[in-house]
DNA sequence: GGAAACGTACAGAGCCCCCAT
DNA sequence: ATGGGGGCTCAGTACGTTTCC
């Protein structure tokens, strides 16, 4: 009689071994009922498992990496009716588009700062002359001090549409100057802080584009005070190569406090829009 | 003083909906030390967070979206250097992909109850004369009684070859019946068990080529025991239609044990490759 | 009277470790 | 070497009570 479970079922090891379950792991599932083993042997308690099983078993790992929970599953796998199930799936499909969506935003987001340390490598004159891309920002423009704290305070501000929004923030803050060229007024300011969204369409007051423009772009490295400095290598650039400012000054912070507490770390993105001069 | 905290911090409540997280996070995250208040009122141990804190706090949960555990993030925003985000970050890209390519795969396995559905409706004559499509299917093919038990055991072998190879199964089980025009002899018959996978490549003795010839399909509905008259049905329209038998006969188990315990329930798509009789 | 704090409890989906055979 | 099972983890959520503004 022991022979004849031990030639027709299977064992928890070589259940484990098959579908690469954790033994652990079934254990759990006989626990909660999801999957209870055929044939439990009364005196040493040890589980064995029909070969019917192993497609079930598998089933309910397909529907597990599909972001089911073990409770939806356990429905799932009772198996009432298919139309129960078509339900489920169509459902589900969709939660797995917007898991989608998100992971690829995310890796997006990563990769802003592994593609900028290429960047850095490959640039030793990091000044370049090109098109600004056009994308789509949430924006918050109005008067206000120029202050690091303001700053912060803004963006908070426009985390807060953005949620309230469901809009999905992809790349890091970046400000706009509309003041730069006249004499500006740190005390009330007219700057913009943006940051670009996933979303491709304008909403009002909200989204808007950007870009779309020729700029001469740097890529600053360490501590806000030095900017300026950076500053001037654009302008002697553009009077040996016969270009003027055209539009507002617009800064990156692709890092900064948010990823760094060392100023030394900081990485901005200086981005001056220019036209030829004639 | 305390009105100058009130005025230049944000209350654990604030924070909370400008993030968009749970004040009970919130607290979880100070008592773990990944994100502690920047002042703490020591009379009453309320929280009060600065600006600048906004925008790391936003950094930690899109680190969380990215799939990073709060250990991980907790190094990364204690940004000691850039070159470890990076290291961190461009690892976590490839988990990513990873977790996307998993989530396709699902969907198209989720997929083919829901498509399974439209078919049906659709068609109320259900056989159809059709190019069955190039895949790769993972197999096993060897000689051994036909019955329930061995196919079951067949199907662990091959979910056992599946894993151990780290192939990715997208599809239901199939069976390819090589001796169905000899007199077939159940007792020691020449069949294969195989499935789609998502690895376009043969691998010697376990992924081949499959498909590409034309076949008469017809979608049975219900007990495996009457699948015989569903063929008899096909050989009628063949015989009408002025087609031939041409390869051997394949069986695709859509819906079957693992997804209902009712027979009534199963589904399964006959495949009989073709030929013109000239 | 609405916020905030905090203790406890519990969830889901397992995993670690020790013991028995 | 294989099995069984208690307790533990992670990242929270829910509930209830008490204290603060």
């Amino acid at each position: 009689m022991k022979r004849e479970i031990e030639n027709n079922y299977y064992q928890i090891g070589e259940v484990s071994k098959i579908c690469n379950i954790a033994i652990r792991t079934l254990h759990y599932y006989d626990e909660i009922d999801l999957i209870k083993p055929s044939v439990v042997d009364s005196q040493s308690n040890y589980r064995y498992y029909s070969p019917e099983q192993i497609p079930v078993i598998l089933v309910v790992k397909n529907y597990k990496t599909a972001g089911f929970t073990l409770k939806q599953i356990k429905k799932l796998i009772s198996r009432e009716s298919i139309e129960c199930i078509q339900l489920l799936a169509k459902a589900q499909c969709d939660v797995i588009d917007r898991k989608i969506l998100e992971l690829t935003l995310a890796k997006e987001r990563l990769q802003l700062y592994t593609l900028q340390n290429e960047e850095r490598i490959s640039g030793d004159d990091n000044i370049q002359l090109k098109e600004f891309p056009h994308t789509y920002v949430a924006y918050i423009r109005y008067k206000s001090p120029c202050t690091k704290e303001n700053f912060y305070l803004r963006y908070a501000e426009l985390c807060k549409i953005i949620e309230a929004n469901q809009l999905h923030m992809v790349g890091t803050m970046m400000a706009v100057y509309y003041e730069a060229y006249e004499n500006p007024n740190y005390e009330n300011m007219d700057f913009e802080v943006c940051v670009r969204v996933a979303e491709q369409e304008e909403r009002k007051g909200i989204v808007k584009k950007f870009g779309g423009f020729l700029a001469l772009t740097a890529i600053h490295y360490g501590s806000y005070e030095r900017i300026p400095n950076t500053c001037l290598k654009m302008f002697d650039w553009m009077n040996e190569n016969n270009y003027l400012p055209y539009g507002p000054y617009v800064e990156n912070y692709i890092v900064d406090i948010s990823s760094t507490l060392s100023e030394e770390n900081y990485i901005t993105e200086l981005i001056r829009p220019v036209k030829k001069s004639t």
